[in-house]
DNA sequence: CGCATAGTCAACCGTCCGGTTGACTATGGC
DNA sequence: GCCATAGTCAACCGGACGGTTGACTATGCG
């Protein structure tokens, strides 16, 4: 519904969102309280914020007087699933990953652990 | 260089770009048989690929008189990772991966094997 | 009640975007 | 040499985008 691959990609388009984004990866927050770091007026986070909602990439609930704005990693995900039918081949099996893989066959050759 | 966040989310935002992009995944293509499936003109499309080339999505090699279009996911990767950051909840597509990951697992353990 | 705070709405502005057309430049085949 | 093919360039168009300002609504505090 929010979901759309044009409207999440068009959403990420913008440095000021994504770092909206980031902010919000640590915390919820007021619409006010976003605008802050920024040398934006308050109707230009607002629209910002807008466009996020309506991607899906966050949710907004009013209470009382102040709207909390809150991450929805669910559109993100969508689209990366997106991004990952590319990334197969050869983009996967990256430093990271190859990585990541090691220490996980490792730690299925040695059966449960848990730190 | 061609690869800032910006220019590669703007590029994804756009579903003929993303067509293209799917395309190029199956095989390297010249610019006028990316275009002929579109109902558009052929400097429509010469625009998307250099958008996606400028995003560096893609990659256009020039060998005569016609330019060879070829996928290009080291952007993609960037910009998959950034994304990352914030499925690492939950996120990175269960299914697929998971049963990647098994197989990988399984074949790590019958040690070599050369299709 | 009165005032500050939180946020939206509407109008406006300049710029970029998706797309077209028409003219143009190469390269290749016969 | 001639013509078709491959692709670009420049100009144009309507519409969306990022951002601002000013007026407005609504909630909370004292």
């Amino acid at each position: 519904m929010g979901t759309d691959l044009d409207s999440v990609f068009a959403a990420l388009a913008d440095p000021t969102r994504r770092a909206i984004l980031s902010m919000l990866l640590e915390d919820d927050m007021a619409v006010t309280d976003v605008a802050e770091p920024f040398e934006m007026s308050l109707t230009g986070i607002s629209k910002h914020l807008n466009i996020l909602a309506q991607a899906g990439l966050i949710t907004q609930e009013r209470r009382g007087r102040v709207k909390w704005c809150k991450l929805d990693p669910d559109a993100l995900r969508d689209a990366s699933i997106w991004m990952q039918g590319f990334g197969q081949f050869e983009a996967v099996n990256l430093d990271a990953f190859e990585r990541f893989l090691a220490a996980e066959i490792s730690a299925a050759g040695m059966e449960a652990e848990e730190p």
